[in-house]
RNA sequence: GCCGAUGUGGCGAAAUGGCAGACGCAAGGGACUUAAAAUCCCUUUCCGCGAAAGUGGAGUGUGGGUUCGAGUCCCACCAUCGGCACCA
């Protein structure tokens, strides 16, 4: 190749990269084996290695995107280079609301543009070499996958949470008369999140600030009839099972609060002159028992209707609860400051004391925790004693005071006062008396509560799974699994209906199932399809099975799962639970789909801000590759600090990258005049000097270390060091190139493997380890390589550094002491003083220290 | 308010309790060149003293503590970011 062709290139990156790119592809050299297939190896070491699927949006990928992408793809060649068996996969989760909403405003099928960005998508990828099998690659929207979504719908549907055992089961082993009262999937008519800009419900996770997380339009409850995953049953494993995970403590912490496990205790109380009616409240505080000074009821409370009341009252009351109904869930939590509520003017009776206490509605109860009732014991929670200055009610301590403490303090260690029962016992024995007294005279129970609600699992979209259901005469049936998949129709107008009823419900013919059934109209979530994902690309070809038996007891669990923390409680909550259920159902063979999480930092703009394009501070790769080439982008996207920190692009940091592999491209090759490549005559095989021996082997001990342990940048440094400490070097020794190759083919593979061939062609000992630098294996180190033969000791006297002492590595710790106690340098610093002790640290330094 | 993470040069960062600032960027100076680009070399935490080689002191958000020795461990606080937020 000519060099005017890329006079601007420091090395012809544009010529090489494509064409490894090609090969790589065109040979399938990244194929993972299944276990029956040609080829595969049962003694090598199985490893599963993934990222989070992208959503293929209309914008093409950024560079903050490739940040995980190029992780992994390092660790998938390292470990290939160890001789492991590596699943590493990619595909597309390809259904949702961008792409119908991108249809409805310009009239193009979803599927089109879908198809389109996904080809985008897959290009963009290849750019940047990624060792992809490429034949594993899913779409959630291909009828060949989701007709497995609907499959596993179809188990959980019929399946149900056995309370006994503790795990679920086939609905068959459920022996009670209302099978549809208990199975995982079930449909409710409960108040949802509505709303109406997106013309859809969402998930509680999918809301926030009574806002919803796409498009941040405002959110409404309404009751609707829609279906409902019973994950609330797994709460508890959920939680406990997260004992077990190596994931970031951050993000278990996440799951841990949104699941909200809180033990606490049900206190019954009976109203006055109407003892058959009993309200029951929820507390965490069963010790503070005695200082109840009235009880509060949520304004959606279903006893409300059955009360006696006076006209008066009963009409003040529909009033607020019409006020409550017509606030947003955001309007009800900005105007947390003062608190609202109407007396019902009726009492009831304190288990404990038997004294009466008023009954009150107040919207900072909420009906969709514990039993929509509480206690209120102003003296020792905030809101309640907000609550009763506002409306002058009564507040009385229960827990000793201190000086420093005041009203309202919830002192969990404090001692019990004026509680007859339990007066001078901490809180904890407290509880379990007053609880005990409770179970004793039925008036209450411990009782374990989460924030966890049943996940909203249908949607009211056209761009999404149909669910396998029929309904006849108002009952749901599942269709058989031979009707599967069931495909949305072909529609021209899928724009929502206005109502809440789904865009489905259009398309008249398909609706139709029989003379007698209709279909159902919702679709699943986007989650849906992400919810197994990671299983499919197991066996993504297969007609019989989800995931073949043998090839998931082969692949078993993510080995390692890198993503954003973005989805630290919906997908990953989500999958979680599907997984637990085809676990207990005997479909996988683990517990947990993702034994390793690593969440990657966001790349920030140039401008230390959040990417985003209405900022147009969005960098592209494509850009960046054509400059400086898929080599020293994967590798400054690695040199930029640790992966899980956030930092801001820099394109001056490329540069400098692009500078390296330059180094690395002059180290190895020289232009003839004839602009030929040529491999650097100062390339030799000659033995390694000990000084060069140690850098060598040390380079490739930091490198494998770092690798392991994810250090990525660290790991490029010391490549840098290598290059530095060899640039000079004449002879330059085959062995240190050539090692430096194997080294850097993880990261630059392109570059790598071109400088590779030069090698192997004029070397016949590089051959020999393998035609290919991805087919040579890693290198390994030499501990004996290590050591110094001399060794510069710190001598300090009271920790201040007065001198350097090069000895010998064999010089005793006596011997050490005493050079440096009688060197010229240091003793001055010691007339005149005693010396109390001296710390001599073997190899590293000495501390003189002095009696002060 | 609660929970979590992070705080080190002009910037990205590095440092098993043992030489703070490796490596890179940027900046400044030099070499090569008719010139530029590219490449190579040197300097660059701050404050003193010195013509210079040097040399003295301070320094990892703030204040305490443990230790011969702390960026690293402990306590308190401050700031920034992320999450949750009337969850009884």
């Amino acid at each position: 190749m000519s060099s005017t062709e890329h006079n601007s290139k420091r090395y012809p990156f544009c010529d090489f990269e494509p064409r490894w790119q090609e090969y790589w592809l065109r040979s399938g050299a990244f194929r993972a084996k299944n276990p029956g297939e040609s080829g595969f190896d049962p003694s090598a070491k199985k490893r599963y290695i993934l990222d989070m699927f992208p959503y293929p949006s209309g914008n093409g990928l950024h560079v903050g995107h490739l940040v995980g992408y190029t992780a992994t793809d390092i660790l998938s060649r390292y470990y290939r280079l160890r001789g492991e068996n590596v699943l590493h996969p990619m595909g597309w989760d390809a259904f949702g609301l961008p792409a119908e909403q991108y249809a409805i405003k310009t009239g193009q099928h979803p599927r089109v543009t879908t198809e389109k960005n996904i080809t985008r998508f897959r290009e963009q990828l290849q750019l940047l070499g990624f060792s992809y099998d490429w034949e594993r690659e899913v779409n959630t929207t291909d009828p060949h996958y989701f007709r497995w979504t609907q499959w596993i719908f179809l188990q959980l549907y019929h399946a149900w949470y056995n309370p006994v055992t503790c795990k679920i089961e086939p609905i068959s082993s459920y022996q009670g008369k209302e099978p549809d009262h208990v199975r995982l999937a079930y449909v409710a008519n409960t108040p949802v999140n509505w709303c109406p800009a997106l013309g859809t419900v969402l998930a509680n996770e999918e809301v926030l600030n009574g806002k919803s997380e796409v498009g941040g339009f405002s959110v409404e409850r309404r009751p609707m009839r829609q279906w409902m995953f019973r994950i609330t049953a797994l709460a508890d494993r959920l939680l406990h099972d997260l004992e077990g995970l190596d994931w970031p403590e951050s993000i278990k912490q996440l799951q841990r609060n949104w699941i909200g496990r809180s033990q606490g205790a049900e206190v019954i109380f009976s109203l006055q002159n109407q003892p058959e009616k009993t309200i029951t409240v929820y507390t965490t505080r069963a010790d503070t028992l005695y200082g109840a000074t009235y009880l509060v009821l949520a304004p959606e409370h279903p006893l409300l209707e059955e009360l006696d009341l006076s006209p008066d009252v009963r009409k003040a009351l529909n009033d607020y609860r019409n006020g409550c109904n017509a606030k947003s869930d955001l309007e009800r939590t900005d105007l947390a400051k003062t608190k609202t509520g109407i007396s019902l003017g009726l009492d009831c009776i304190n288990p404990i004391n038997k004294e009466l206490i008023p009954i009150w509605v107040a919207d900072y109860v909420l009906m969709n925790y514990g039993t929509g009732a509480i206690m209120a014991v102003p003296a020792h929670d905030e809101r309640d004693y907000e609550f009763a200055r506002t409306f002058s009610l009564p507040i009385s301590p229960v827990i000793k005071t201190t000086p420093s403490l005041s009203l309202p303090f919830n002192a969990t260690d404090g001692e019990a006062i004026n509680s007859p029962l339990i007066n001078g016992l901490n809180a904890i024995d407290a509880k379990i008396k007053i609880i005990s007294w409770l179970e004793a005279n039925g008036m209450g129970r411990t009782c374990i509560q989460y924030k966890l609600r049943d996940w909203l699992f249908s949607r009211q979209r056209y761009w999404g799974e149909p669910f396998p259901i029929i309904w006849e005469k108002g009952a749901h049936r599942a269709l058989s699994e031979s009707e599967l998949p069931v495909e949305p129709p072909e529609m021209e107008d899928f724009k929502p209906t206005g109502t809440a009823e789904p865009p489905l419900a259009k398309a008249h013919e398909w609706v139709r199932y029989s003379h007698q059934a209709t279909r159902e109209l919702n679709t699943m979530p986007q989650w849906a399809g992400s919810c197994w994902y990671y299983l499919r690309f197991c066996d993504p070809k297969n007609q019989e099975a989800f995931v073949g038996k043998e090839v998931q007891e082969y692949w078993r669990e993510v080995d390692l799962y890198v993503g954003g923390t973005e989805h630290a409680v919906l997908h990953l909550l989500y999958a979680r639970f599907w997984h637990k259920a085809l676990f207990d159902l005997g479909h996988v063979c683990t517990a947990e789909p993702f034994q390793r999480l690593v969440n990657q930092g966001m790349i920030l703009g140039p401008d230390g801000q959040k990417m985003s394009k209405s900022r147009g501070n969005v960098i592209s790769p494509d850009e960046v590759i054509r400059q400086y080439g898929a080599d020293a982008l994967r590798l400054f996207e690695m040199f930029m600090g640790p992966l899980e920190h956030s930092k801001p692009w820099s394109i001056t940091g490329v540069e400098g990258i692009y500078r390296f592999l330059g180094r690395v491209w002059r180290l190895i090759l020289s232009e003839t005049p004839e602009n030929i490549f040529q491999v650097n005559a100062n390339i030799m095989e000659q033995p390694l000097t000990g000084a060069q021996r140690r850098v060598v082997h040390s380079t490739i001990k930091k490198i494998t270390c770092d690798i392991e342990a994810l250090s990525f940048n660290t790991a490029i440094s010391q490549m840098m060091i290598f290059v530095n400490e060899f640039a000079t070097a004449t002879p330059t020794p085959l062995e240190a190139v050539q090692t430096l190759l194997q080294l850097l083919s993880p990261f630059a593979p392109h570059l790598a493997e071109e400088l590779w061939v030069y090698l192997a062609e004029k070397f016949p000992s590089v051959r020999a380890l393998g035609s290919l630098a991805s087919e040579s294996s890693w290198p390994t180190w030499n501990e004996e390589y290590l050591l110094f033969e001399e060794i510069t000791y710190v001598v300090q006297v009271n920790g201040k550094i007065r001198t350097r002492l090069t000895l010998p590595s064999t010089t005793s710790q006596e011997k050490v002491e005493q050079a440096a106690l009688h060197n010229p340098s240091v003793a001055p610093h010691l007339e005149h003083k005693k010396i109390q002790k001296v710390i001599v640290v073997p190899g590293r330094l000495v501390n003189i220290v002095l009696k002060s």
